[in-house]
DNA sequence: ACCGGGATGTTCT
DNA sequence: GAACATCCCGGTG
């Protein structure tokens, strides 16, 4: 598991660096294959542009804990604080390779996921998957129990890709979405950028 | 394959 | 009352 240390730094340098990391909450994981930064003040895509707020409290918070909200009536999304304690950093995490507990991810998702890409290609496909709610706002990733982040040692990917944000309507060309390149579950159909989009299916 | 719209309810203005 | 860090389905080509 990375030291605390790694998480106590800006979203922005942390995002890349978790593309070598496993998500792992009970028998279900999956290596984290896409992510997002958000910062504060400075982002106005930024849940945390305003200051915070009772929904967004945690990503004020000690880092190395999750953020978790509800969005579009249905969703939940999950983010890994980053930064010191105090100010508001974090990281989306929009897509997973699956790793174990497909199964039980199966169960979670439905019918509708078809396919093993259909698990964990999407921020919200991502928590349903593995049963990450409002319930886990707050927690420490690095505590003994519940969801926890572990070194994956795949190496550095042979090509980080990079693009735009996802989804937004403020702070659109900021550069701040990673993704491994060429890995199917990266969710399709997004900005391309600098270093190219992401893959065609 | 691609595109447009509906679902659904919390949060903040 | 509007916006929302999304997803799924049904239409068309």
């Amino acid at each position: 598991m990375p030291d605390r240390a790694f998480f106590a730094r800006d979203s922005r340098m942390v995002a890349p660096d978790l593309l070598d990391l496993v998500l792992v909450h009970g028998e279900r994981s999956g290596r984290i294959v896409e992510v997002e930064a958000y910062a504060g003040p400075d982002d106005p895509g930024s849940h945390g542009f305003r200051g915070e707020t009772p929904r967004t409290a945690a990503m004020f918070g000690p880092p190395g804990h999750l953020y978790v909200y509800f969005t579009y009536g249905m969703h939940w999304c999950a983010n890994v604080v980053c930064g010191p304690e105090g100010t508001c950093s974090a990281v989306l995490i929009r897509a997973l390779a699956p790793l174990s507990g497909l199964e039980e991810m199966r169960a979670a998702r439905g019918p509708v996921a078809r396919r093993d890409v259909d698990l964990c290609s999407g921020p919200a496909k991502t928590c349903q998957a593995l049963g990450l709610d409002g319930s886990h706002d707050g927690v420490d990733l690095c505590g003994g129990a519940g969801p926890r982040l572990v070194v994956g040692g795949f190496g550095r990917p042979a090509r980080i890709g990079r693009s735009t944000r996802v989804g937004l309507t403020q702070g659109v060309d900021h550069p701040w979405r990673w993704f491994v390149a060429g890995d199917p579950n990266v969710s399709k159909g997004r900005p391309s950028g600098p270093d190219g989009d992401g893959p065609s299916r």
